[in-house]
DNA sequence: ACCGTAGCACTAACGGTTAGCATTTTGGAG
DNA sequence: CTCCAAAATGCTAACCGTTAGTGCTACGGT
């Protein structure tokens, strides 16, 4: 009972990231679409009921550490500075997701993501769930003040920022861009700052 | 060649409706987990081949005509008169969009949507193709000299608030909420035009 | 009247996913 | 140390959406 002691969890883990780590293997080495899970399985020496019992699907196994995300987003929100405006929070946490997965490094495996519909289609709905946790992180907020529709409204442009910044041409222009509409987009919903005064106009989001 | 006349194609459409028709009444009757293709094809009395002739997945089935949302908000755009706004423009469109999927005759459907994880992911994943069109079409009009970025971006926003609206409490509401923020976003990108002549004290940074 | 082709049917299979049940491993209680 | 309950893993057999392959039939243009 109470909490179960290191062995079994370190074994699960492990057990978890051989999986993960042969999975993403195959699949770069041969095509996501050219490995089934009975190989993935069997190349890592478990059951495929095991390997569902560790991921809850195929895609599921290429966005091993989706969770990492959405901690970094809430935590954005709700581990800022006292009176620390919240879009600019969020622009450089944004920025800098966006350049983790830009990274050369990274590219082989966006590149499969993007050549495989069922992971764009993932994709697009862990996307949703993170708008969720991000609306429910700002709502949470006592210092601001938001309707809930705006909050989730804001959560959401927040991540479509994260997913056309990926996409184009030069990501962190992009991100840079859209924030700039974030910004007059949150400043629409909350009149109580207004931004007027005269030349602080865009230095303030060119930082870096 | 040329244009098929008549009786064949007025065939393939009843055909096609025929599927739609049965599918639909069938997974309201009994749930859509809960009703096989094979099950679907054999009621409409066609076979699972035919099904998938017409249908390029089982979650197509329920989203028969979403063409016409798409057709819609690109005619918003495209079909607008000279030098009227963008944005009001496709305020009302997604104002009547939301009212026509919101109204009572369509809630079982929507219910059922929401209860069903495939579909959710599918609505999602169709949202996404949606934005991008209306990017398109947005990105081609002279009118709006505006960033690739930011076309898509005001795409995204737009698509966005149709779908939170759709879920909101009040949705037309929500819609005018939502727009208002858009509004800003875009004028944040389109400094030609100021909205607040007397106060708008943000000078003109070129950008980029 | 004739032929090419679009629409459709049928079978069989593939691949992701799950239920059911057996087996091993682990942590803790006695 | 021993023993037990729970957790983790394994195996089998299926279900379901989806597709390839093949052939037939009816429609429409010539």
């Amino acid at each position: 009972m109470t909490v179960p002691s290191g062995r079994r969890e370190r074994k699960k883990a492990a057990t978890r990231q051989k999986i993960a780590d042969t999975a993403l293997r195959l699949f770069l080495e041969r095509g996501y679409d050219a490995v089934g899970i009975r190989e993935v399985a069997a190349e890592a020496d478990v059951a495929v009921t095991t390997l569902f019992s560790h991921f809850a699907s195929k895609e599921a196994l290429v966005f091993e550490q989706d969770e990492d995300f959405e901690q970094r987003l809430t935590q954005a929100v709700t581990g800022r500075a006292p009176h620390e405006p919240l879009i600019p929070a969020l622009r450089s946490e944004i920025q800098a997701l966006v350049r983790h997965c830009t990274a050369d490094s990274a590219a082989p495996i966006w590149r499969m993501i993007d050549e495989s519909p069922a992971l764009r289609k993932y994709e697009e709905s862990m996307r949703l769930r993170h708008a969720e946790t991000l609306a429910t992180a700002i709502a949470a907020d006592p210092e601001l003040p938001q309707t809930a529709t705006a909050s989730r409204t804001i959560a959401r442009f927040v991540i479509d920022a994260y997913s056309l910044a990926r996409e184009a041409a030069e990501p962190e222009a992009a991100v840079d861009e859209i924030f700039w509409m974030i910004e007059a987009a949150w400043e629409a919903t909350c009149p109580s700052r207004p931004r007027i005064p005269s030349s602080d106009t865009r230095e303030q989001v060119t930082r870096r």
